[in-house]
DNA sequence: ATATTATATTGCAATATTACGATGAATATA
DNA sequence: TATATTCATCGTAATATTGCAATATAATAT
């Protein structure tokens, strides 16, 4: 099938799911350690620092703008990216929160 | 293509990208939220609590497996199934590393 | 106006993922 | 031994992802 049945799911796996899957492709969490760095950055700048296409570089910066993660703004010719502090925080609690639950809940060890 | 160009990235990257990856399905967050709560449990459980077919679930709990984040044992006709303590944590340190390299950078805002 | 620069979009080929029925392998129970 | 239970694997169909060349769009510069 190729496609995910959603509707078994609660609202929160799913969203966790989706952003998750952002944060699956190297190019991307690439792009994400660059704007750290960097703090701002346009797409040339990601064509010459990674190895990809232009029009590759382009969809998965737009995968990562779906989701919120960063923001573009138009900027004379080029448009300029940056992370969005409001929502990498939620985005950090979303997964902190999963993690943290089983950490906080450690009892009997396993089979 | 389908196929990613791991090549062009630090194994840091393409690590994290994988983890991601294996959380990038509501299934496989449904399962690991159903570990943490129920501590241990084998394939026909999540069959009885999510509404997949149980060679479906089987696939998730393999890649689940494949990454590490939880360990099968054989018990008599069923596998017992819990979340590896020290790979949870080793993936938590994964993402919270990203995460807090940003947070703790916050410098001047965007564009 | 026209050329230049920087991105986005479209279309396509190759590959990966998701889901499940059917089947197989292994252990337990009658 | 025969039968049920539990799970993994195989095969397959439907769909999604990745990557890029070609093209379109939009703003600036000449």
């Amino acid at each position: 099938m190729g496609i995910t049945k959603t509707d078994l799911f609660t609202t929160e796996q799913n969203e966790l799911a989706k952003v998750a899957k952002v944060l699956a492709h190297p190019a991307r969490v690439a792009i994400l350690e660059y704007l750290i760095q960097a703090n701002t950055c346009i797409n040339g700048d990601l064509v010459g620092s990674l190895g990809l296409a232009q029009a590759t570089i382009s969809q998965h910066l737009r995968e990562l703008k779906e989701v919120g993660i960063i923001q573009g703004t138009i900027e004379g010719v080029s448009v300029c990216y940056c992370i969005d502090p409001v929502r990498w925080e939620e985005i950090q609690n979303l997964f902190s929160g999963l993690f943290q639950r089983y950490s906080n809940s450690e009892g009997g060890d396993c089979c």
